[in-house]
DNA sequence: GCGTGTCACGTACGCTGTACGTACGTCAAT
DNA sequence: ATTGACGTACGTACAGCGTACGTGACACGC
């Protein structure tokens, strides 16, 4: 029996298998043994079938939240858990991000992370901005990790792939080697520390504020198992 | 006479005019007025005009880089430079980041930005991770913003567009305000602030151990294009 | 005149999404 | 038991897609 689950996972399958060019109706009623027009009767259209194939995928993101942990470290954690969604499922993640959805799939995310912000001392309009940052990032990094047509390669995004003249472009020419090699794992956390960071030294500032003091700008954190200081 | 720009010209303007999906390469011969067929004599293929379209509203980026001005402040102006041809050309963004291309149209802001970094202190590998840092914040926004498939709206892209239960979603429901309104402008300042200013911590910390002092866990390759990774 | 090139063009093929009509199963009311 | 309504699967058909291929018009050095 068909229904609109076997479809968006066929989809979803198909997707991750061939790439997001190859997904077609009829492709898909042939991945299911079934006419075309009978995926009519359970999905709308195309388009909508790809808005339900980035709901199911955003909705496999994994919660594995500790509320003991320190606030620092839970928004790791919740970014982590996004980005290892997206790594499973890379050739659909393009597809998430690249169609806005005006659904709840991604409800239970947001509202772990807006409590998680709240918690760490932010008020409404700071967690919503943070959490909006926080998400920016995110997916600009995985868009620059997965964003790749082959389905591997760790080609470049942002320079060049062959030489450069070192006249023109000097600086490009001289770090050349950083530019052409890129760890991902290593800049999503250069990154993600970077900002979790930048978000701590604001709630502490918040926290000094409101205490009455002249707000040290650090100190937030503190025990959080994350230190790196440098 | 037809020629590859007057090509890519149309096309960019036809996805501005009636966006990405309107795009066909008949579309664009009777947009010039000429056979299908003629497009091929300019362009390899449809693929081809797309990236052609991405390296053209990539190097549209205005660049009044003022050397006298604070590091930082030049690193908010070069955001705000890539921002405001997002804005100007919204659909076809989309159609920038939503291709990975390995041309160097886009190696001028490069070259600028990693000069920039340089600049403020940051040895190689910490420049190309902060550009890469930068340019993930800086990509994931336009995202927010302009991906939008009607053409302006303000809609949201994380949260709900109905009602939410209060129950299930606690802090959704409180925040619903702050979450159904976004000043884009507002928004990306302040993501922008926020990672400047880590940024500039993170160049403080590096003069002071640069200066003698203690050196922070981190340290290795000064200048040096060697690689030793981790 | 004569190759040789470049460029615009038309035709044709295999693909796409999907509107529409049809056929068959199940179930409720008669 | 008969009927009718309904949901589901399917086939056909159409307009549009990207593009391989062939053709013809024109400009060139010989």
């Amino acid at each position: 029996m068909l229904n609109r689950n076997r479809i968006v996972t066929a989809a979803v399958e198909l997707i991750e298998r061939e790439g997001a060019d190859a997904v077609s109706m009829r492709r898909i009623a042939a991945e299911l043994g079934v006419g075309v027009m009978s995926l009519y009767n359970h999905v709308p259209s195309k388009a909508a079938l790809l808005d339900a194939v980035a709901e199911d995928v955003l909705s496999r993101i994994g919660f594995t939240d500790d509320p003991s942990a320190h606030w620092t470290e839970r928004v790791r954690i919740q970014a982590r858990a996004f980005r290892r969604i997206a790594h499973h499922y890379p050739r659909s993640t393009m597809v998430v991000v690249s169609r806005q959805l005006s659904s709840t799939a991604g409800l239970l995310p947001v509202e772990r992370a807006l409590a998680t912000l709240r918690e760490a001392g932010f008020d409404g309009r700071e967690a919503v901005r943070m959490l909006r940052m926080f998400i920016a990032y995110v997916v600009g990094s995985l868009l620059r990790e997965v964003g790749v047509t082959p389905t591997f390669a760790p080609v470049r995004a942002d320079a060049s792939i062959a030489e450069v003249d070192p006249a023109l472009f000097p600086v490009v020419s001289e770090l050349r080697p950083h530019l052409d090699s890129c760890d991902h794992d290593e800049e999503f956390e250069f990154g993600l520390e970077l900002l979790v960071q930048a978000m701590a030294v604001r709630a502490a500032a918040r926290a000094d504020a409101q205490a009455g003091r002249g707000a040290g700008e650090r100190g937030g954190e503190r025990a959080g198992r994350g230190g790196a200081r440098q």
